[in-house]
DNA sequence: TTATGACAAAATGATCGCAAAATGTCATTA
DNA sequence: TAATGACATTTTGCGATCATTTTGTCATAA
């Protein structure tokens, strides 16, 4: 389950970004990992200090306190799966298998792990509670990203709004939205995947210009 | 607020049918209300014996307790969404028409006076704790129903599944699931509507022969 | 300077007791 | 016979207590 440190070791750039800190992500990686298995109140400080390998003290030295880790938990899953999504937008695959992919690495990564584990529940429910500000704005910024994308292919005529009546906006918005309801209890992660998949060629066809 | 009765009236059929007992449907009706205004767990039996003017023993010679009540309320709920949709795809509409009331058929009533009460959030919880098992059943004959209307169609060549590789029943239960994702917290019912619409457009342009 | 152990303050949660409210069941009534 | 009032039982809510855990902060050590 060493998916953090592979998100983590793939955004090495900017210099004096304060997420470049070792020691905080160190602190990040330990903490995502307790609160997949303890869930968020039953993990203390004390918890996220050992799996940090440093004094719980000093772990106030880079947050305030929990709720400050979490919120920069969730702050760098949106962070993360803005730049996925965008990478993938930007590349010139056909139509569903850019939106394929860029569901995919939206809902993939660290919130699959998160939304997997057994206190997956506890998790959201205190997401949208203590980080509903970020939540809110990592979710305005994907639709933001996906609107963009869909404005600059219409316009190059590859792709056709007209489903939505030209409304880039209203149409991103739904699809985040459709996306999220395929989030709700399912069978498998597979079944998850497969029912993501057919979504983004339900999408693509629905744009797809003739 | 009087959808239920509206609702209730419109399926006045069948004789010896449980539901068609007047004094039931009082109870319900009574029981959709007090739910909607106080929550699940803030509801006496009481608050339901006044709402159907009767005394609150008589209610126990209908239904065994309070979650009895809300099972039958639940049950309810998707006999009436069922119907509802069989009805909307048995018309003879333009596909965009057809999808767009069906799934406008099937939030709608019951469902959305329930979540823009106050209390939606526990009468979900509820209905998931308490009546998994009906609204389980009930998402799955949904999903049957429009696997059965898709493959039909597909069939009389109306419509393509090439979307989903032919696989009707894939494709009807990724539909929902998108419809269930637009539920989460919406600006207002307007919007909720135009989003549910919108959906609507997309999976019927995917289905679109041609 | 940076990290830590130690400390005071705060939060948690388990347990009790008690009063009020709600529940489910009958014997009785109309 | 269908409906009710009344009753015994159960559940709920609230406050108080107390041991334990957790938290946040500092003075001090590496």
């Amino acid at each position: 389950m060493d998916r953090f440190c592979h998100i983590v070791s793939m955004q090495e750039q900017g210099a004096t970004n304060p997420d470049q800190d070792p020691r905080r992500k160190a602190i990040l990686k330990a903490a995502f990992e307790a609160f997949c298995s303890y869930g968020f109140r039953r993990t203390s400080m004390e918890d996220i200090a050992q799996g940090a390998a440093m004094s719980r003290a000093a772990l106030y030295l880079h947050y305030r306190n929990k709720e400050d880790i979490f919120r920069s938990l969730a702050q760098f899953y949106y962070d993360d799966a803005v730049a996925q999504v965008q990478s993938v937008l930007a590349r010139d695959l056909p139509l569903q298998e850019t939106l394929a992919q860029a569901f995919q690495a939206q809902t993939g990564q660290i919130f699959e792990a998160l939304l997997s584990s057994p206190h997956g529940d506890e998790l959201l429910d205190t997401k949208y509670a203590s980080s509903a500000d970020i939540a809110q704005a990592g979710e305005a910024r994907l639709v933001a990203v996906y609107a963009g994308w869909l404005h600059q292919a219409a316009a190059k005529g590859r792709i056709s709004l007209a489903v939505s009546g030209g409304d880039a906006t209203a149409l991103a918005s739904t699809m985040m939205a459709a996306l999220h309801g395929l989030k709700a209890p399912r069978p498998s992660p597979d079944s998850y995947r497969a029912a993501t998949r057919l979504l983004a060629h339900v999408f693509a066809r629905a744009i797809t210009t003739g």
